[in-house]
DNA sequence: CACAGTTATCCACAATTCCCCACTTTATTT
DNA sequence: AAATAAAGTGGGGAATTGTGGATAACTGTG
């Protein structure tokens, strides 16, 4: 049911992205393309996208950083449409701002799919790797 | 009822690795497959996923250690599926990290399977049966 | 209204995955 | 011991998936 696994595909010339077919039924209900942190971009199923949008118009108008994080987030949003072979059309902007090149890669984070170009992402992956020992204390720490 | 024992099988060129027959039927409600430590994979029953998976996604999404942290444990995680003749394909990222070659082992570990590359654990067989009374006596203060 | 530029829809190929059949080996039964 | 069943392994072929490109529809502009 959640969305899993890692899947390294290409953009072509167009900026189209084919979303694994595994993913592509749970999102048959609409989904909104959207920044995401850490210079990724986050796909949301429609009901998951009204809870973050929710969360984030519930953050205090009056500090500056949230305006400027709900502005961000909401107004680089875009609903996902899908072509006949899976695939959808990332908007120039967020394409920009995840820095997509040809090589992209997409993971399932349980109730969002993330799109991460491929260097970005195992540089993140490396990064995070190498912190392997609190990563298992952290586990540890879940019961595993 | 627990997994127990080592099988040693083979993957074949399409990356499909048969699962003993005995663990199928406990896992045949559903189980999940992941990275688990020491470069090994680990598969469990899709109750004790869940409650791993929950605990995850119930991290603090605004902090970075915890979305790095759900990235890694979350995108390289699959569901597992049978073929008519039981066994399971092993995505290939997955079979990078442990360095699976065509020789595997299935080992039970109670409530959890784990597969490893068959050299791989030979090796760490050795390093941990030759130190084993020493972790014994680490293990002590855990309680045990 | 024609035109260029963009966007969408469609088609075709290659690669992978999935599903099924068959053989070999090991275990179980008679 | 023979016969039967079950388990592990390999491979062929159909269907699906990912990718690139071609054509058609749409957009706004002069």
């Amino acid at each position: 049911m959640p969305f899993l696994g890692e899947y390294f595909h290409n953009l072509d010339q167009k900026g189209r992205a084919a979303i694994p077919a595994k993913f592509r039924e749970k999102i048959s209900g609409g989904a909104i393309i959207t920044r995401g942190l850490d210079h990724c971009l986050f796909v949301l199923p429609k009901d998951e996208w009204e809870k973050l949008a929710q969360k984030i118009i519930a953050m205090p108008l009056a500090k500056s950083d949230s305006r400027a994080f709900a502005r961000l987030m909401l107004a680089q949003a875009s609903e996902v449409e899908f072509d006949n072979q899976g695939r959808i059309l990332i908007p120039e902007p967020l394409r920009r701002y995840a820095g997509l090149s040809k090589k992209i890669v997409v993971i399932g984070v349980y109730n969002r799919l993330e799109i991460w170009d491929e260097n970005e992402w195992t540089k993140y992956k490396k990064k995070t790797e190498s912190a392997s020992e609190e990563i298992a204390e952290k586990l540890e720490g879940l019961g595993i």
